[in-house]
DNA sequence: GGCCTGCTTGAACGAACATTCAAGCAAAAC
DNA sequence: GTTTTGCTTGAATGTTCGTTCAAGCAGGCC
């Protein structure tokens, strides 16, 4: 028998890259047939259809979303420098060049409609991130007020995420944010 | 010469909620042609092209949008309760059934490749809503901080017009607003 | 070595896509 | 009343879509 000739992991990642640019409806299966290297056969044996690619593409960014949250919070700094830090690395990717807000969030948007699978799919993995923050802020404070403030948090990071596309957006996030999360430890420093 | 047999106006309404519920790459001409009511000669004769449709819809939106924003703040209560009845009746669309955040937010997003046309009106009508905010608030504080103040109430926004999505975030967000906009005359009986 | 198993290949499928255009038609112009 | 003008019709166009599948192929197993 014949093992997987390819590396899941890597078709993913470009998986990700395609859809995150162009959304589930834009990405043609040719597209994803040349980003990936696979050819279609391949790809429908091993995922099943396009859904079920882009289905694994999310999980995996979502994954790579919370670690990268769970590492920051459980940082030497402790949790509100590590939100900080977070909130900071966000605004930083917003500035850089071929700017693409968040897949998760732009899953949610493209297919809201009703009873979407899809859209479902995002909406609970955004909803494990602000359990993630909640979990985090309540070593920090009660439960309640880590549950507002980690809505808080997350209101404000999709914020960004749209305000983002806006050239220069940068100096006026920063002021909105020590504005709107003042319980955090913000550096005066960052604040250029 | 026969003058065109439809209302134009009626025909732009009921492409935006085609357009806004499934975006633009998910709605199909053939989609169009149902919700208009039109034949396809007569749409690309009036409209040229399903971009161009779109485009109309677009603006007559935004348009929406502005008249909205601005009879709220011209209202009899002053600028500043203005600005809290526009955010609470954000809030408000959010808990409806069949929510479905906001048509410039939702362009930006799925088009948001470098350089593309619908991408950068979709920006441009939102920065038009920001200077709109901007504009009122220089009649109650100075040039500099009205536009901070515009920037952060635009990052509220887009974030309610996200976090909306998530069930019972109502009373989650006007906490939120109450926190991130201190400087808004806020009424604590809406804070049921 | 020869069979089996299961991944890979890529042409082919029908459906759906955006768009076109010749023909039909009715009101305006004279 | 006749001609002209310009909107409407809807079938047809060529393309692209997501998906399938028979054939090819190569390592695992006896």
């Amino acid at each position: 028998m014949a093992k997987a000739q390819f590396d899941r992991d890597e078709v993913v990642e470009n998986a990700i890259q395609l859809f995150w640019q162009h959304g589930y409806s834009a990405s043609s299966m040719q597209q994803v047939v040349k980003a990936t290297g696979l050819q279609p056969g391949s790809i429908y044996l091993a995922f099943k259809n396009k859904e079920g690619l882009f289905r694994e593409a999310l999980d995996a960014y979502s994954d790579h979303s919370k670690k990268r949250i769970k590492d920051a919070l459980d940082g030497p700094d402790g949790v509100l420098k590590g939100i900080c830090k977070v909130l900071e690395s966000m605004i930083e990717q917003s500035t850089q060049a071929g700017y693409n807000s968040c897949f998760l969030i732009k899953t949610q948007l493209e297919l809201a409609a009703e009873g979407n699978t899809l859209h479902e799919l995002a909406s609970s993995k955004l909803d494990e991130i602000e359990a993630l923050f909640r979990s985090f802020l309540e070593k920090e404070c009660e439960a309640e007020l880590a549950q507002q403030r980690a809505a808080c948090i997350m209101l404000h990071i999709f914020g960004m995420r749209v305000y983002g596309y806006k050239p220069d957006s940068a100096q006026r996030m920063r002021e909105s944010l020590r504005l709107g999360l003042p319980w955090l430890p913000w550096d005066d420093n960052d604040e250029r």
